[in-house]
DNA sequence: ACCAGGAGACTGGTCAGACCAGTTGAATTC
DNA sequence: GAATTCAACTGGTCTGACCAGTCTCCTGGT
């Protein structure tokens, strides 16, 4: 033996709280408690848990936290258990970002990779619903580009797009991350995206990139799906990312 | 105005200890409190706060189920502010794995587009140290093989080698979710990854794999060394997957 | 017979105060 | 001077209380 194996492991002390929620988490995970479902009430875990409500209070935190509970004043039910949302994946992503760890340019470069492959796989597994749904989504951003619906409205459709590309691909983590980093970078900068003056131009650019989009998609190009992507984020960032991290999005940018 | 513009926003009850974990967590992510400072005691925290013990404790849970600070009974020095560490991303990922909402396949899929897509950025944006940092630890692996050590750590020097991949592709994010997206497929198959018999054999494969794709790397040849990171998982996971989503490895398999 | 309104029994959110076990560092002892 | 002891902390937990909501159900008026 190279080295001394330790046979023990350090033994590191398990709050309370922790085990309480460790409890609640694995018969959430596990579906035993569904979506929808609820958690008996705080005294009632109290009693069941044989701890002090305090102790209670800190693991539904926990859970609440996670996005795996939410709770509500005066509600005779006890706390909602709420299904796995990407939201808490959003908020992680989100503090990476903020915390200097990622810049703006990562985050880009990140999204170019995430929607292109996301492209990609679309146009070679997709079935004709998925195309319908695509299709709807850019047929509601044309008529919100018409109407004076707020930027947010088309905003929306635009990522109900994505994810049905995403959802197309069989993945739904790619959306999900790609939802998340979009998130992220909405966060990041104020995103005002445009003045209003811009606004009707770059809505009508954004259709017919999403028409091109779904064209590759329909006929089995995921090449020109992915590149298709992977040009409109690089068009629309390429000059707001910091200066140093343009060369990751230019990487990013062509196939080989 | 095709709808009426609702101009107020519902106003949603603020928790005490939301506030509370919302001022600490804007201090510590603006860089206020840079990792290894200390937080006041909790009970220094009631008088600033003004607000009771449990409030505090509360927004405390809080911020340490997101990774940002850690506690230890007994401590004078109040609670250690942590760096962001991705560990949190690898729970959630994880969770999001359990819950049935993604499977082994997504999973593996999911990989096969990180590790492509780091391999190919890696090509284009590598420095001397990438290259010598990735070398380093294929020697690392080779020694591990030749010697009598565990899988683990030869699976951790694996782990590092694609760390140093994704970092030399200037993206760290990328890294992170990989590594994210690799713990949830460790935890959701056990992964005893092969029994002994096989474990020479297939470090061996292994290590030829990763002189493969750095030699790819080094060559700035994007596409062969995405190539090779695809099949390498494929090769491994294929036959793990279940029966119905093999095809989505096939799909993220061949570029075109 | 029906419905509006109110009383009461809940709920979760918060606070106050207490105790325990563990850590720390200074005072004490050898 | 080094080892030991001890007192003053710390965070973790429990208890019991109060408040402001919410729900249920019963009541009283129409």
């Amino acid at each position: 033996m190279s080295a001394e194996e330790a046979i023990f492991q350090p033994v590191e002390p398990v709050r309370a709280y922790q085990r309480v929620a460790e409890q609640i988490e694995e018969r959430i995970l596990s579906g035993d408690l569904p979506p929808g479902s609820r958690l008996p009430g705080e005294r009632e875990l109290v009693s069941q848990f044989a701890v002090g409500r305090s102790t209670v209070r800190e693991a539904l935190r926990v859970l609440q936290s996670a996005g795996l509970v939410r709770s509500r004043p005066g509600d005779p039910l006890g706390a909602e258990v709420l299904g796995i949302t990407p939201d808490n994946l959003s908020r992680t992503l989100g503090r990476l970002a903020r915390s200097h760890l990622s810049t703006l340019g990562e985050l880009v470069q990140f999204r170019m990779v995430l929607d292109a492959e996301s492209n990609r796989l679309a146009a070679r597994l997709h079935s004709e619903s998925d195309l319908a749904r695509m299709a709807e989504q850019i047929e509601r951003m044309e008529t919100l580009s018409a109407g004076e619906a707020g930027l947010h409205a088309f905003s929306e459709a635009d990522a109900l797009f994505h994810q049905a590309v995403a959802e197309a691909s069989g993945n739904s983590l790619l959306g999900l991350c790609a939802r998340a980093v979009h998130d992220a970078v909405v966060e990041v900068i104020e995103e005002k995206i445009a003045v209003a003056a811009d606004a009707t131009v770059w809505m009508q650019r954004s259709i017919a990139h999403h028409r091109q989009v779904l064209a590759a998609i329909r006929d089995g190009d995921g090449a020109l799906a992915a590149r298709l992507g992977r040009q409109a984020l690089y068009d629309y960032y390429a000059d707001r990312v910091e200066e140093g991290t343009r060369r990751l999005l230019s990487a990013a940018l062509d196939e080989e």
